[in-house]
DNA sequence: ACTCGGATGTGCGTTTGGTCACAATAAACG
DNA sequence: CGTTTATTGTGACCAAACGCACATCCGAGT
């Protein structure tokens, strides 16, 4: 019965994938948290809706105020969410690895994009219409619940944020946003493992809400700590623990 | 059909309501964001499961890191929703009014409160234990895409906020916050009509993100202006395409 | 009416962090 | 392989805002 939905779909889609593929894509499918609940079965039907796009670094996705009629499950690469000020600065709300899905909010409420998004790397995603998002989603009511559980995530994340721009000051966000960042990039690795983080200081600035001068002070203080070291667009931690510490503070 | 579900539910509810405040009840769960798509019928059944609940200004309603196993509807009162810091400083997240629902997200997702709800002035409000809100969920279907809709607001309010503490000076947060808070106050009043804020400098210092002191300094600018007047607890709008002006600074 | 306590207004020194400026360096691209 | 361009490190200066201190001042309660 499974092999038997996969082979229905091959001859569906002729000039694409091969079964194998198809099997890949599923398995991709039911990695991605909205999606987790469901088996095979269900998740056929979305395949043939998926489409593949690919962005250069650098290239924007969507921007704030468009209008929003389609979400993007990231397959290999990472996006900055941010919002632009008057005068041309912009804050970054958020970063997403492979995975991750975003530009749903739109779909969920029909408002325009709250946000600009960015490829950070060259990225390729899974673009899911509207309608063809609305149309799976009254199929299989149960995503539901998984889009309110990321929902309420996203949502206690933010409520997190802006509690600690509130308290803490600038080094220690930046202490943070590293963890933070260290922990979703690769969740397996043994807790004495340097971890890199691929990530501009100007990026970093933005998202922790500071100047890049003073990150990269904050870096700096923490180089000579012997807490991680700096390069070109990467930091890599050596004492994870040294930096909880100066979370912590 | 109507007056019959009420009279049924009378009985039900032997010492408590007559038949009017049953409609009155339903009136107000219509005007409650995530029950206002459904009708009078679908919504009889809940008003079983709400028991009303009163507290004192200043009296906790939930505790950060308790766990969530109810939400409330708020009839009459305001509450305010906050995190702490390690030292005793807290932070305002939002504000909720009549109408308003509160305590929802953990029963969404099923973690502890990541807020404290504490009541602002006497308070009323309706509390939904979380498996007769699921039970109604499952009963509901088309509620989740209001509870969604009610989620993704909050979340682009929160990015909002994080933005506008990154971009913007403390002045300008106080004026952009007194407007958020006369516009949810009465919506229904002309635009040169006065606008009363009741709400003590140091609730509204936590809610921008600054100190007390800054906050009164902003205030104290703005009445120079002629803009607003305060008193105990009180702030009182006066002119405000003038303030609108000092928010979009 | 009086008193006490919470709320407000304001001055002042200190600190954090932003901005400008520029040097050094590594990646990118012809 | 050299030139250009992005990225990083730091110093100096300055403005915004915090924290402390204290004087009011209004309102609630006795």
């Amino acid at each position: 019965m499974f092999g038997q939905g996969i082979a229905r779909l091959s001859e569906a889609l002729p000039a694409r994938d091969s079964g194998e593929d198809q099997l890949a894509d599923v398995e991709f499918l039911s990695r991605v948290s909205i999606f987790a609940n469901l088996d095979a079965e269900r998740l056929q039907p979305l395949i043939g809706k998926l489409r593949p796009r690919r962005y250069q670094r650098g290239e924007v996705i969507f921007h704030e105020d468009d209008p929003g009629d389609r979400m993007h499950i990231i397959v290999e690469g990472s996006v900055k969410i941010s919002v632009a000020s008057e005068d041309g600065r912009e804050k970054n709300i958020a970063l997403f690895k492979p995975g991750d899905c975003f530009g749903e909010m739109a779909l969920l409420d029909g408002s325009n994009r709250s946000a600009t998004a960015t490829a950070m790397e060259t990225l390729e995603t899974l673009v899911l219409m509207r309608d063809d998002f609305l149309d799976f989603l009254s199929e299989n009511p149960q995503v539901a619940a998984d889009i309110t559980r990321l929902l309420t995530q996203r949502l206690r994340k933010a409520n997190q944020s802006l509690a600690d721009t509130a308290f803490l000051d600038v080094p220690t966000r930046v202490a943070k946003q590293l963890l933070t960042l260290a922990a979703s990039d690769d969740g397996g690795a043994g807790p004495s493992e340097p971890r890199v983080v691929a990530l501009g200081q100007d990026e970093l600035a933005s998202l922790v809400g500071a100047s890049r001068e003073t990150v990269s002070r904050a870096l700096t203080s923490y180089r000579r700590m012997g807490i991680l070291t700096t390069s070109h667009r990467r930091i890599v931690i050596i004492d994870i623990m040294g930096l909880e510490r100066m979370a912590s503070a």
